[in-house]
DNA sequence: AGCACGCCGACT
DNA sequence: GTCGGCGTGCTC
């Protein structure tokens, strides 16, 4: 008999465990339907009701009259199984994908359900709903295939001669002789085409047929399973000439891929170093070895440049999966890689769930950066799947930065399995900017009250007179950070979270950039009624204003020259991102001003001023990481500027001069900061010198969440106390930085063990026994990325 | 999560 | 005497 193990599709820690159902013979050979294997969503009966589950574990055992044991070692009679009653779905993935699941689910205390998921293409699953009667149903997926229908020369096109007045025929014809097209076209054309291709087709002079459409794909003139051709894919381009350093770095590649035990290879290269090219040859050498490649890259830099990058060297073997896409688009593209004809893939984390078979590398671009890391359930990191994936296929990861994480640049001191290769000169020969801080304090000491001290605004007369560009970031959208009454000191704040309201000049309004909400700025203090309302801190909206007033009147610059604002506000609407950055490319002299989303990735020549006007918003965050980020920041930013044969320059604003992630970032000295953070993070017990829990519980009712924050603290600290002593710190229960948001409130735990210890097991036991609260929610965040 | 089983209050 | 309230507890 054979026993599926099924991951019933119910989110709950109750349920998280796989259960065994029977698998009938001929469900196993696919009579009358799919057949049932590992990664098939199939139907089952869990307790009285109907439920989609995942095939995770297919076995065949001896039946027996006596007890047996299941796959997963409880004790069960064979014979006392309920059987899968139907199979839903051809595989979302393999064993190696099951196998990927479960072990989520372990190392991140995570739902098995929300692990398995990650797999499947989103809407393409189908659904079990009760329907209004009460009986269950089987709801079929929103998202499937789709088909064009295309006129293609019949095996009479030659030899028919249509009459002189059948003018319509003629027009398609001529259309078809050209080359395949769509119907959908050809009545845009013509008009109604439909009585005429009957006609045709009728003679045999052409052929209407239903092909797949690839969405998402430029012109959609594809096969099923290939992607679109012709004018959107360029020839493969040939690979350019390596510098020493890349050579060197490529080599390294080939020798972890060589070991064939998952390896990793940190390429740590400045910016414009050219670490992109060593990509592409990493990858083109796991192609001809008949592997494919995954290439995460961070959401904000997936952009159409990037992907031609790529469809520049392997063209049409290259698939995109990324957030942005439409549901459709990402079923296409899944199936794509399914279909194996997809060799690259392309995407934001979520890419490493595709059914792309035998990888053999996966490359992660900006390793460094905070969005690898998944902020809702499971909360995994995608530099440790990609390397448990790659250790379990024998394959490579290689990441990449300028600002390599803490974490990473920890492992390959310690861990024998990683190596570096260092990038650490420029690809085109050029020096790094020079970084000048600004101290700001001392500016407001000297009586400066502007945003823009008198050293950037002499540096941006020079270099836009000049007809060059400059790059301002700013931390803050809006107008102002906040308002503030002069008198009684009051802030407004959002209502539903626990963060202070940001003025917005455009309407007057204030808006949490939270949760979005909004009210009209009030002309009185609301307390106190006093007039003196102060808007504090600027904001992009404001840094804009005060810009065109300072550029107007700079002699040679004038206003004539553009200022594209980028933040969250001026690139919602769709394409938004590209158009701007197209207006600024465009343009001779202009300033791009924005927030954290231009300091990576943007590559414009003629850039040679950066600015931060104020470094210090990160540093100031109650988190750990804090100085880590500026130090970050402030480097990626620099590589903006002087990336062709111009030299750049960088100024740092800041009130902080003396902080040292300003220091070392000012002078490219990453052994400074590390000489000064680690031992800090080692006397507080921060990772890397120890792996953390950051276990949450938020909901709507404050008092709730705070008694059963203390009940859960209690809990943990007995099971530390039990299970594991005193190596473990169980922090005591206290309301999160962001202790109010969108109304739920919200309280943390943090949980701290030595590096070699196993984190999650004991906090998965205790979450899969403890008794669940309605009122409350509770989730395990391992290995967080920061604790607000 | 949902459903069954179960043990106490007001009804045809 | 039953119908049904929703408080535990189990689901391959």
């Amino acid at each position: 008999m054979n026993i599926a193990s099924v991951i019933v599709d119910i989110p709950t820690q109750a349920l998280d465990t796989p259960y065994s159902y029977a698998v009938p013979d001929e469900m196993l050979v696919g009579e009358g339907g799919r057949p049932a294997a590992v990664g098939c969503a199939v139907l089952v009966t869990l307790g009285g009701r109907k439920a989609v589950g995942y095939i995770v574990g297919l076995e065949e055992v001896v039946p027996s009259p006596d007890e047996g044991t299941d796959l997963w070692g409880t004790p069960q009679s064979a014979a006392d199984l309920k059987q899968v009653e139907a199979v839903l779905s051809a595989p979302f993935f393999d064993e190696e994908g099951a196998a990927c699941a479960l072990w989520l689910a372990d190392r991140y205390a995570a739902p098995l359900a929300e692990c398995v998921r990650l797999f499947t293409p989103p809407r393409a699953v189908p659904r079990i709903v009760r329907g209004r009667d009460g009986r269950w149903r089987i709801e079929e997926p929103a998202i499937g295939e789709v088909d064009d229908r295309w006129v293609t020369r019949g095996p009479a096109f030659d030899a028919f001669v249509p009459r002189k007045n059948a003018v319509k025929q003629q027009e398609v014809l001529a259309a078809v002789d050209a080359g395949d097209v769509r119907v959908a076209e050809l009545s845009r054309e013509f008009g109604a085409v439909g009585s005429t291709l009957k006609a045709l087709a009728a003679k045999g002079a052409v052929v209407v047929e239903r092909r797949r459409r690839m969405r998402g794909m430029e012109d959609g003139a594809s096969r099923a399973g290939a992607p679109a051709g012709g004018a959107a894919a360029p020839a493969p381009s040939a690979a350019p000439q390596l510098t020493e350093g890349q050579k060197a770095a490529v080599a390294a590649i080939e020798a972890a891929r060589a070991a064939s035990d998952g390896r990793v290879v940190l390429v740590d290269g400045v910016t414009g170093s050219g670490k992109t090219e060593v990509y592409l040859q990493a990858i083109e050498r796991t192609l001809a070895e008949g592997r494919r490649a995954i290439v995460l890259v961070p959401e904000i830099s997936l952009t159409p440049q990037t992907v031609a990058r790529f469809r520049g060297r392997f063209g049409d073997a290259v698939a995109v999966m990324h957030s942005r896409m439409s549901d459709g688009e990402r079923y296409d593209q899944w199936d794509f890689i399914k279909s194996g004809a997809a060799k690259v893939v392309v995407g934001a984390r979520s890419a490493l769930f595709t059914p792309a078979a035998n990888v053999g590398l996966i490359v992660i671009d900006e390793e460094h950066e905070g969005s690898y890391k998944q902020d809702s359930s499971p909360r995994y990191h995608a530099r440790d799947v990609a390397e448990w994936m790659m250790a379990r296929a024998g394959g490579a990861l290689v990441l990449g930065s300028a600002t390599p994480s803490i974490e990473s640049l920890y492992q390959v001191n310690k861990n024998p399995r990683w190596t570096t290769a260092a990038l650490p000169e420029r690809a085109n020969g050029r020096p790094m900017p020079a970084i000048e801080v600004v101290d700001m304090a001392a500016e407001f000491a000297s009586g400066s009250r502007a945003m823009f001290s008198g050293r950037l605004a002499r540096a941006l007369g020079e270099e836009l007179a000049q007809g060059r560009k400059a790059v301002l970031l700013l931390n803050q959208r809006g107008f102002a950070k906040f308002l503030l009454c002069r008198d009684c000191g009051f802030v407004p704040e959002c209502p539903h979270c626990s963060t202070s309201l940001t003025y917005h000049e455009q309407g007057a309004k204030l808006i949490c950039h939270h949760c979005g909400y909004t009210v009209g700025a009030p002309p009185v203090c609301p307390e106190c009624g006093s007039p003196y309302l102060k808007k504090f801190g600027a904001g992009t909206q404001r840094v804009e204003t005060e810009l065109r007033q300072l550029l107007d009147g700079l002699p040679g610059v004038g206003p004539t020259v553009p200022i594209i604002r980028m933040d969250a506000d001026t690139t919602q609407a769709k394409g938004a991102h590209q158009a701007l950055l197209e207006e600024f490319a465009a343009a001779d002299a202009a300033v791009l001003l924005g927030t954290q989303m231009i300091a990576k990735g943007l590559d414009f020549d003629d850039v040679t001023l950066v600015g931060v006007i104020n470094a210090d918003t990160q540093l100031h965050l109650p988190d750990y990481r804090a100085g880590e980020r500026t130090f970050q920041l402030i480097e990626q930013v620099a590589g903006r500027a002087g990336r062709a044969e111009l030299d750049g320059r960088v100024m740092v604003q800041t009130y902080e001069a003396d902080d040292v992630a300003i220091r070392a970032a000012a002078t490219y000295n990453r052994g400074m900061f590390l000489r000064a953070e680690l031992p800090k993070r080692k006397l507080l017990g921060y990772p890397p010198y120890v792996r953390m829990a950051n276990v949450l519980l938020w909901g709507a009712d404050e008092h709730a969440v705070a008694t059963e924050a203390e009940l859960l603290h209690a809990q943990l600290a007995e099971l530390v106390r039990n299970e594991v002593g005193e190596r473990w710190q169980v922090l005591p229960a206290v309301p999160c930085v962001l202790a109010k948001l969108r109304n739920t409130y919200r309280y943390h735990i943090v949980v701290k063990a030595p590096l070699d210890d196993d984190i999650s097991a004991p906090l998965v036991r205790l979450f899969r026994t403890r008794k669940v609260t309605p009122a409350v929610n509770a989730a395990v965040d391992i290995d967080p990325v920061d604790l607000l």
